[in-house]
DNA sequence: CGCAGCCTTGACCGTTTTCAATGAGGGTGG
DNA sequence: CCACCCTCATTGAAAACGGTCAAGGCTGCG
């Protein structure tokens, strides 16, 4: 499963203090982990430091399996993860892909188990942390006050993106939506967005998106022929970043637009606006 | 349209002022809320009982707007919400629904802004909790350890739900999924799985499910003539439960179940189901 | 009663899926 | 070291599916 991935090295150390003989290889300070997970105030914020267990996670083994009973919480280190279900006949839905910075778990809290199967794609590396821990150290640190509100939050706002990722457009238009995601998010763990390496196969991508594979693979020939991307394999390069957001924006359904709705009660609030503009009129037409 | 409702403005700022006399109609005791929430023995273990006003949503106004700043966190007594958000163009993404049970805003507590439009379909009520004070409660109220995290996480769940819906079928079976799903949240809720009206127009759905709205009216004209359910407009009665069942099944791409992986780490996590010791193997293979 | 949305149905056309074939890259074992 | 196998990616061609356009029925409301 290929780890020719030479620049992973850097992304690996990135957070950690010095990762310098084995021993801590395998291991988490929790400084390093609100580094990344709650911004650098937080982290310098704690006094007593503590660490967790890392586990590595070779290229296509299982971090979390589906209907696996929930005791941890996972916090990406350094790889890259998917969220995958498979129905009985042996489908494998994508729903999702973690790198550093993501959670995972959160599905589990509920009920006791988890949902989805986590994967990883490439050889990858989480902290380990068991809820029961880190519910008593948001009681004891203030540093992590809100920390799994917070990291909760960002995961139901990633859920609704993607389920608006998949939605309602064409072929080509989601796998735009989809690169510029990736782009987004590899930016904002310090990568380029403007040249990166997929690290799942287009099948993934497929599942994800909800098409089939050669239609993903087409849809690349599209955009790079567009002019928006080169592509060879999974190296991506997006040579025309603004071109490729004005044609994500292009929805097919136009026509519905006008929807005219006269809106028979009227009560919103004006109280959820900050300013007094607003872009109130959205929803309601 | 436009919030000529300055006069209502007020509701929303929580927790405060005149509650007094509409009375009850407008309050929800903490109790009530931890029944619905999180299930009777924690709304028996409340000992000091406290109120939330609840504000009324006549149908088709907002409850939320996208991009407004986030305060309160809110909890469906009755009715039926939509999820929305709108692209630059106007058009309408619905990305999900809410009934009584569900919690509502949990997206908006990472960056301080809710990220869509939460629109009701019907009249409907929603009992307001400032979030501040709901953290006050966790840590005071012992019934209440842990409410946020498993409400976040069914938030989070539901969310992977339904994209996995949404992705990867022909149009029937996803309407097919569709009302299953909305079948089990009805028994959930206390209503009846097998016959139930949808709140929602055939648009919302459409959009909800990524498809044009002729094509899910034409979806429940083929599922009816399967025998599978009768239809007369927004009033469904599910008549062979099992057969839907199966039917929802049905994926497409067949053809990729072979897709026989023999999973080369294999190492997976024996840690995860196994016992406590768990964390200590972090070195797997 | 008549208007306005909503839902349904039909016909046509474009996109996507499916089936099939080919090539590239990596790992394994002779 | 090379042949072989396997997976992944790409491309082509035919068929099915869903989207769009258009028309008509149904329901609720003024």
């Amino acid at each position: 499963m290929v780890c020719r991935t030479a620049d992973r090295a850097d992304s690996t150390t990135g957070a950690g203090p010095s990762v310098e003989n084995a021993a801590l290889e395998h291991r988490c300070s929790l400084s390093s982990l609100l580094r990344s997970f709650a911004g650098e105030a937080a982290a310098a914020a704690v006094l007593e430091d503590r660490y967790f267990p890392v586990r590595p996670v070779p290229g296509g083994a299982a971090l979390v399996h589906e209907e696996g009973t929930f005791r941890h919480l996972f916090f990406v280190q350094s790889g890259t993860f998917k969220f995958a279900r498979c129905d009985e006949e042996g489908y494998e839905q994508v729903l999702g892909f973690a790198v550093r910075g993501d959670m995972i778990g959160m599905d589990g809290i509920a009920n006791g188990r988890y949902t989805t199967s986590v994967i990883a794609l490439e050889d990858s590396r989480a902290a380990v942390v068991a809820f029961s821990e880190l519910r008593g150290l948001e009681a004891d640190v203030p540093a992590m006050q809100g920390f799994l509100h917070r990291c909760a939050s960002r995961e139901v706002r990633r859920g609704l993106d993607a389920l608006q990722l998949v939605c309602a457009v064409g072929a080509d238009v989601r796998l735009a939506r989809f690169l510029l995601q990736m782009s987004e998010r590899n930016a904002l763990i310090g990568h380029s967005g403007r040249r990166f390496v997929l690290r799942m196969s287009r099948r993934d991508i497929a599942s994800y998106l909800g098409l089939a594979h050669e239609t993903v693979s087409r849809a690349f020939t599209a955009l790079a022929q567009g002019g928006y991307l080169t592509v060879s394999q999974r190296a991506i390069e997006i040579v025309d970043i603004e071109g490729l957001q004005s044609f994500q924006r292009l929805t097919r359904r136009t026509a519905e637009l006008d929807a005219p709705r006269p809106l028979p009660g009227m009560a919103t609030d004006a109280a959820d606006f900050a300013s007094p503009s607003a872009l109130g009129d959205c929803a309601v037409a």
